[in-house]
DNA sequence: TGCGTAACTGTCAGTAGCGACAGTTCAAAT
DNA sequence: ATTTGAACTGTCGCTACTGACAGTTACGCA
């Protein structure tokens, strides 16, 4: 059982917390897993876009290039599958599924990039989502056996990979972590906007005058960098920054 | 490897969406592995304290009782960590790190209960939050061998079974098809509301009049039951009525 | 042929939201 | 002891939103 034993081995390196950089952990993924390909992806809705907070990947820059050029992040199933839900994403099902994203998966073939693999949903507190997609150059039947018995690695090593890339970019200081940290009074107003209350009806039930509930709410909005006070409770339901009621 | 085998075979019902039912599944997880206790939690952050959406478990009435009835959810230091991480939590090691949490680990042991095992974290998206915990009757050097062995295993099943409740929940809970149906434009106008736009921009952005915009916004706000745009927004994205992404 | 529903439009008057002006007070951190 | 940040307040003027008035057009279905 020597693979077995370099699974445990690696899941414990993982786990005392000591691989924090992307190039490290996809070497030492490839290392102990026939993968051929790895990505990272850390991501906050946005309006009816994505915003990417975060991206490593070993597809290479011919690869990323040909995928932002043609546009395919707009018919990736994979992307709205893995970070809309929790379960893990077969690539195959996915092409299967959505007919329209063949372009994806032909230019995957085109460079020479296998379309046999799965995309693990991370998703982390705070609103945001994240995936890990793992690429192999297998058969269909090939890969079958090999992710039934290694899924449970995958998703695991996923998870605590992720959990460092959480912690460490807290520390770093993210774009969400710094100047979009809502004060008390911040939250308080924004909930109570979210609930529908004017600024007289927010000022009375806060004590304090509608011209402060207005600064308040001015301040808010130029940390969530909006322009309404709409669009700031949008922001803030999605990244659960006011309490759900 | 006649273990090795029943996991993967659990691991595979679970993957197919076949164990929906709590008490089902904690009996799998028993039949499967050497599990005394399991507890599954949703919650969401409510205010300073926590709502409890849904919660399963298998200590027992007399537990939760006392459970309740001392308060120990104020002190518990694994709902901290496994509500607010994504890394798997060590009972011990909480403990430890907590030394105000004692009550809960002597009330656990007074009625008979393991002070071994580990929480799983199983964030969701929308800002809930979840957690699968693992009570183990084993000294303490044996867990540490079986967890090694089966941590990878715990979390792929806590994270396929957590998938299926999110799945079933969404159909249990998407019981507001009373009129609280949105018609394609309503969606289309608190969407671009959610982004910040005025009356003006969505009705040059979607080619119709300004108060056409408005003649469906205002069809959404009663259609949801609310008084502003601001709090029609805030109600579509907590109930996903509008994309995300 | 009617009936319901979704999509669409116009005008008026009142209220609410929002930006920019210019401040004070208090507690904690450096 | 100075600085930083949160909490707080006032006024002016413009723009955006909201309710209530009163409609038309097109589609599917019984």
């Amino acid at each position: 059982m020597t693979e077995q034993q370099a699974v445990l081995d690696m899941l414990e390196i993982l786990e005392c917390g000591g691989c924090v950089e992307p190039a490290h952990f996809f070497t030492l993924m490839r290392r102990t897993f026939r993968i051929a390909h790895l990505l990272y992806l850390e991501a906050e809705p946005y309006a009816d876009e994505l915003k990417v907070c975060r991206l490593h990947h070993t597809f290479g820059a011919y690869a990323a290039e040909i995928y932002r050029s043609r546009g395919l992040h707009r018919i990736d199933p994979i992307l709205k599958l893995a970070l809309g839900g929790v379960r893990p994403v077969e690539w195959t099902m996915a092409r299967h599924r959505f007919p329209e994203c063949e372009p994806l998966f032909q230019a995957a073939q085109e460079i020479g990039i296998s379309t046999e693999g799965v995309a693990l949903p991370l998703p982390s507190p705070a609103g945001r989502m994240a995936l890990l997609a793992i690429n192999v150059n297998m058969s269909a039947s090939e890969w079958s056996t090999y992710r039934r018995h290694h899924l449970r690695d995958f998703q695991l090593a996923a998870n605590l990979f992720h959990a460092a890339m959480l912690e460490h970019g807290a520390m770093a200081g993210s774009i969400t972590t710094r100047d979009m940290r809502l004060t008390g009074r911040e939250t308080e107003v924004l909930t109570w906007a979210a609930a529908g209350k004017s600024y007289w009806e927010i000022a009375t039930i806060l004590g304090i005058s509608e011209r402060t509930v207005r600064f308040f709410m001015t301040n808010a909005r130029r940390k969530l960098n909006v322009v309404s006070n709409t669009q700031a409770v949008a922001q803030a339901v999605r990244h659960a920054l006011i309490p759900t009621v």
